[in-house]
DNA sequence: ATCAATTTAGTACTTTAGTATGAGCTTCAA
DNA sequence: TTGAAGCTCATACTAAAGTACTAAATTGAT
């Protein structure tokens, strides 16, 4: 945001510098007007191109989105799809547990419904799946 | 390579003829000077956005090839690494085993060796320290 | 207010995973 | 040919994961 601001500050800048400098070498007939205008039309040609480099987002991720829709689909609840995800980071039930401030006997039985709700018979295999429906 | 050429084809003619628009208006003195220059900066601001945009590249996958260099480094055997790849499909030892037509004892070996390697606790953090490696 | 779903947690149990150790067999390079 | 490394397998463990209940407290919507 800050950096945007700055940007169009100077923008604006460089603007009305321009205009004084095209007012005064017209007034002057120091240079033809041609010659201005291409000027202005390059340099605002690679201002355009040096914004949209700036504003441009990695794309990285824009194709392996979380499927929110999904986890809802597979009637997920928050805290299942929560324990999911710490058990796609590779911790045990007990860290899980120490984690979240729960009882490992908690974590058990979310894991428990959450393998059914995937239909999956193991956590590697929760993993797996979570990972192809893009949930993970 | 075609697009490149009919885009910078349509830039040099939206030139000319901008060039030719503010020589009859500043003869005609119709308009501020300013006005043109403002029009000009905003159009091709805009063009360099719209440049840019188009020829941006999507980066794609360059970044998730399997690194089989790292799998040298970690002194993983091609048993390991193989035994490796079929626990992050979600298999169990005993499903492994069937696979690829050894024990389950033999996979079990496999697995503790592999998690030394790895530096890994269980086989699902072994899953999630892969990934990261780029070698599954 | 009430009902359904969620979250929590327990007990008791079975299954799977993982460790430690020893050992036979094969392969391949020094 | 000897030795190191890799693959195999076994036994005997311990630890972790997962199942099957039961049940209380909480939350949220009708």
């Amino acid at each position: 945001m800050k950096k945007t601001v700055l940007v169009f500050s100077l923008l604006i800048l460089a603007l009305l510098l321009l205009f004084q400098f095209s007012k005064y070498t017209v007034i002057s007939g120091d240079l033809n007007i041609e010659y201005i205008m291409a000027i202005i039309a390059i340099a605002f040609l690679g201002i355009g191109i040096f914004i949209n480099k700036k504003t441009q987002k990695q794309p990285e991720t824009y194709n392996d989105q979380i499927n929110l829709q999904k986890v809802e689909e597979l009637g997920l609840s928050k805290r299942e799809y929560e324990v999911l995800k710490e058990v796609a980071l590779g911790l045990s039930n007990q860290e899980i547990a120490e984690k979240l401030f729960v009882s490992e006997s908690t974590i058990k039985t979310h894991v428990s419904n959450l393998l059914l709700k995937l239909n999956a018979k193991r956590r590697t295999q929760a993993i797996q799946i979570s990972k192809d429906l893009n949930i993970i």
